[in-house]
RNA sequence: CGCGGGGUGGAGCAGUCCGGUAGCUCGUUGGGCUCAUAACCCAAAGGUCGGGGGUUCAAAUCCCCCCCCCGCAACCA
């Protein structure tokens, strides 16, 4: 038997971040599950490297775009280490084995008439050197180089029949109710299927970082079709056909649900085309929030798994993970939660319990405790539990899996102030009691570990070792390994805590990640200097301080608006004519919420006046209105006295 | 009617597909224990399962309507 897992590759943009990690790590958590269940195992993860996104980042940083790949690899690769990620391949899109198969299935789906040349018709700005949506432009010029008149062209593009493969996809989706999973995956799938499919582009003219089209070199496969091909070639398709016999198709992608429709419609087809086995089954799982927000580099809600780890090691994450989270749904990620469960799961629970049983085996027995035969309750709560463990990892209910093995930690901790040893231990005559209930107390903690193996590998293979558990790790199985054993000798090793509780006052966590989210400086905090005569406010942080030139770089002023009207489809946007005195401008404000646009003709505001210009619902907006807004109210404008000329300066 | 997710004791969540005593963690209160990492165990208080209607012997769960939050989508420049 054997299994074929994946994760999503990714973007090597920037550093892999916690949500990243996420997937990586339940992903994870399934193959060495899997691998305990005997089954050879074959887990590959890797990253995504053609994107044109990829190729600017590295010449910006004045390097050979494979030489920045390079990098990026070891990056990743470092913290998949930090996290104890037993992937057994890591593909990269540049490799020559993914560009054979890249070749090979393009040039598959090509003879099968699936690939057809086509024109691409659109509006092509020469200075950006892309093509514009018609709802980009602004006036009819791109709004990046508005004096540029646009031209209309038509570049020949390579489409794939996408469309073709609607019927059969749906009906995949009925005959193999388990192919995507969870079941709001699936339903959101349906619908967008049964909205029907179009054909879509998959090449790109006159680019080179790439694969070239194997029947037209001057194209370039465009990156989604030449990224989900990723899968095959790690399976040896096009370079290894006896390992790709072996191996393909893949019993599941673990993806995000974001890229959800990729796996699920558009690999699918392209698989079709090309006469290839579908997937088993593709897993959509959730985001991680970090304080409720979704994680953002820009918003400074973004976490680095790596300095989570550190905080107390891989395995107190990797549990936090699979544990809080169910598996499917959205979860979150907070310094405070993080902290709290690892006092409670690990150090209060499974650490404390491996502490006093260990410590009373050594005091009352030696370190050596006899099976006495027959065993108490706790040898039932474990078969239950390792039942229930089982049936939800199949149905990579991890969350669930996980508590059941705690359920056991649980009983255990119970059992121990049923039985109260310590009592036993000063009777004699109950020698033999103490005994069974001590070793049964050693059992429960083993299967425990044992059925933890795939979450805290590192831990359990610690634990297993401190209650004489001989076999190592990777040898484990969990049909054998989880039986009740009720006889035999163990010899149990005492060690220092595994997981020392984490208090207050103790180390503290990295400071700069405050859930904070920085006060939104920029809008609100423009609005006070309107008023000319105000007093000077003392400035609240020094370190917030700027200088008056740093003000006077601003340059705010009057403005009288002459009509308004809202954005079509928008909730927020109002699209507002102004005269600022020299010039009659566009700008766009949020601000519709709060005033209708017939309220806002003829209203003197203040504007930013050098501000960048920006497209917002494909409107160009050349300035700035000022408006307070106190949090999670509506804005209001910012007024001055209406016979003020528009154009004046507002210092 | 843009798409999607969500609303369950004070907080955070599971349960909803396959109706049948509402569960977990934290917190609170009281008690117990002393093996243990001031950890562990027991008990109690605390819920109109967002609202309304319907189906049913029975609804958090199925059906219809409504309200509120949060993502996404070209939306605070």
């Amino acid at each position: 038997m054997r299994f074929f897992l994946t994760t999503a590759i990714d973007y090597v943009n920037s550093r892999p971040h916690l949500g990243t990690a996420y997937e990586k790590i339940t992903a994870d958590v399934i193959a060495r599950y899997k691998r305990l269940c005997g089954l050879e195992t074959y887990f590959m993860m890797g990253n995504d490297e053609h994107s044109q996104n990829v190729y600017k980042k590295a010449v910006e940083q004045g390097l050979d775009p494979l030489a920045y790949c390079d990098l990026m690899e070891q990056e990743f690769r470092a913290v998949w280490k930090e996290l104890d990620i037993s992937f057994d391949d890591f593909i990269r899109t540049t490799e020559p084995r993914h560009r054979a198969a890249v070749s090979r299935l393009a040039q598959a789906s090509f003879d099968a008439g699936d690939i057809y040349e086509g024109v691409y018709e659109g509006w092509y700005c020469v200075s950006c050197e892309a093509f514009k949506q018609e709802k980009d432009l602004v006036d009819g010029k791109c709004p990046l180089h508005p004096t540029l008149t646009p031209e209309w062209i038509t570049e020949k593009n390579f489409f794939f029949r996408l469309s073709r493969y609607r019927d059969d996809i749906l009906r995949h989706f009925e005959e193999h109710p388990e192919f995507l999973e969870p079941d709001v995956r699936r339903n959101e799938m349906l619908r967008l299927l049964e909205a029907g499919l179009e054909d879509i582009s998959v090449s790109r003219a006159g680019q080179l970082w790439g694969i070239p089209l194997p029947f037209a070199p001057d194209n370039v496969v465009y990156v989604w079709f030449d990224a989900l091909i990723n899968y095959a070639a790690a399976a040896g398709y096009a370079t290894d056909e006896t390992k790709f016999a072996k191996w393909w198709p893949a019993d599941l992608h673990i993806v995000g649900k974001d890229i959800t429709r990729f796996h699920t419609v558009f690999w699918p087809a392209m698989l079709m085309s090309a006469g290839l086995p579908l997937p088993r089954q593709v897993f959509g799982h959730g985001w991680v929030n970090y304080g409720g927000q979704r994680m953002s580099k820009s918003l400074g809600t973004s976490v680095d798994p790596v300095e989570v780890a550190r905080r107390f090691g891989p395995d107190p994450l990797r549990l936090y993970l699979t544990k809080e989270i169910s598996y499917g749904s959205d979860g979150d990620f907070t310094w405070e939660r993080y902290e709290e469960r690892y006092n409670v799961d690990l150090a209060n629970n499974l650490g404390n319990l491996v502490s006093r049983a260990s410590a009373m085996t050594e005091k009352y027995r030696g370190s050596r405790v006899q099976g006495a035969g027959s065993s108490g309750r706790l040898s039932q709560v474990a078969e239950q539990a390792v039942r229930q463990y089982r049936t939800s990892m199949e149905s990579y209910a991890l969350h669930e899996a996980v508590a059941a093995a705690f359920g056991i930690i649980d009983a255990a901790n119970e059992y121990i102030a049923e039985t109260a040893p310590w009592a036993l231990a000063k009777d004699p005559a109950k020698a033999d009691r103490l005994s069974g209930v001590l070793f049964d107390v050693i059992e429960a903690i083993r299967v425990a570990a044992v059925l933890l193996a795939p979450v805290i590998p590192g831990s359990s293979a610690e634990i297993l070792k401190r209650v004489g558990e001989r076999t190592p790790v990777s040898e484990l199985r969990l049909d054998r390994d989880t039986q009740w054993r009720s006889d035999g000798e163990r010899e149990i090793i005492k060690g220092a805590a595994l997981w020392p509780r984490s208090d207050d006052g103790a180390p503290a966590r990295p400071k700069s990640k405050e859930i904070v989210v920085e006060e939104k400086a920029q809008s609100g905090a423009a609005a006070p200097p309107a008023a000319p005569a105000a007093a000077p406010r003392p400035a609240p942080q020094d370190d917030a301080r700027i200088s008056i030139d740093d003000f006077m770089k601003v340059e705010l002023r009057v403005a009288k608006v002459l009509e308004a009207e809202a954005v079509p489809k928008s909730k927020k946007l109002v699209k507002l004519k102004v005269d600022v005195g020299s010039e009659h401008r566009t700008i766009v404000a949020g601000i519709a919420e709060a005033y209708p646009p017939d309220q806002l003709v003829g209203r003197t505001i203040v504007i930013v006046a050098n501000l960048k210009p920006a497209k917002l619902m494909g409107i160009e907006s050349n300035g700035m209105v000022l408006a307070a807004s106190p949090e999670g109210g509506l804005p209001n404008l910012v007024a001055v006295d209406p016979s003020l000329p528009p154009g004046s300066r507002v210092r």
